[in-house]
DNA sequence: CTTGGAAAGTCAACATCGCTGACATAATAT
DNA sequence: ATATTATGTCAGCGATGTTGACTTTCCAAG
């Protein structure tokens, strides 16, 4: 019953609160289901043809979006252990895609970055799927793409957001 | 090298294509990423009290969507193998949350619903979902909203996008 | 300079949820 | 009658997540 309350209100909002109906919600979550399928299928696809999965494209994405960054700092962005990530992070160090320099202040830290065989594999893994982004935002136009992001944005938990907005985008 | 040529000739197109360089569409790969991870990890943490997983959710979510699916569509909606969600279904017709009747005009179709118990685990998982979605949608407004939809549904493979479209969504 | 704690790496065990392959059953369709 | 389809099931495997325990390295504070 507590699900019908902002449901049913909605209606009596006008025309502004219309898409918080219920079944509008439920449309954005299966729009979030399927989209995200098909945004992931492109490089798994290609991961295939290596005996890579999707959490070692994980890894090599932020790895080459911000080069130098710690394990710590891989380990909040991906949101899974360090058990979890050393595992996949130990592949690619031993395949020569990723190479882990000893921090210069601190000793501790490790600094990570692409090796060019990684860069390679980065680019065939991201152009698949830079792909289909773009035809999506070409199909669905700037004003769009616009809402897309503020709407994905909003949906991101805060402290993530910060590493979100901290990255390059381009449009400054 | 062929990754660069949409980029470089972002530029050229003045205003309207400037959200095509790479980096913006690398942004938009991490807004999908961190998004969705906040989206799922909601019903994630109401399903750790349950012996019941994300594979779980997403075949109540359907069975609640369409009642009286069968088998075999839903095997089409969420992508995986029989095998797999048999597994999955097994568990939740034991369990009394998911009634599969026999079909009346094809005996080996196998038609599902969620019971009561079922529809009270979608309504509290879904809830959770829906909750995010809501406060999402009303920080963005509703152009922005239009917009996230838009973008979402060009990037779905064009088979599923007709299920998706085919899903009452309240807007009529 | 010793010591506490942080960063990282590692080993073991386990759960979920994908997959393939093979096979059985029942019922429709030809 | 026979072929095909829809479903169910068993066995085994792989990727990726988890917890727990332990070690090594090294910075920093007492």
């Amino acid at each position: 019953m507590s699900d019908i309350g902002s449901s049913g209100g909605a209606k009596q909002g006008g025309e502004s609160l219309l898409f918080l109906t219920d079944e509008q919600l439920r449309k954005g979550i299966e729009a979030m289901f399927f989209a995200y399928r098909a945004f992931t299928s492109d490089p798994d696809r290609i991961l295939e043809n290596y005996e890579y999965g999707r959490a070692h494209h994980r890894a090599i994405h932020f790895i080459n979006r911000q080069p130098g960054l710690t394990v710590n700092t891989l380990l909040t962005l991906l949101g899974v252990t360090k058990q979890s990530l050393n595992r996949v992070l130990r592949s690619l160090v031993e395949d020569g895609l990723v190479e882990a320099r000893v921090g210069k202040t601190d000793k501790r830290e490790r600094n990570l970055y692409l090796t060019q065989k990684g860069a390679m594999l980065e680019r065939e893994l991201s152009e698949a799927q830079r792909s289909r982004m773009r035809a999506a935002y070409r199909a669905a136009g700037p004003s769009a793409v616009a809402g897309f992001r503020q709407v994905l944005e909003a949906m991101m938990d805060p402290e993530l957001r910060k590493f979100y907005n901290a990255m390059k985008d381009g449009a400054a």
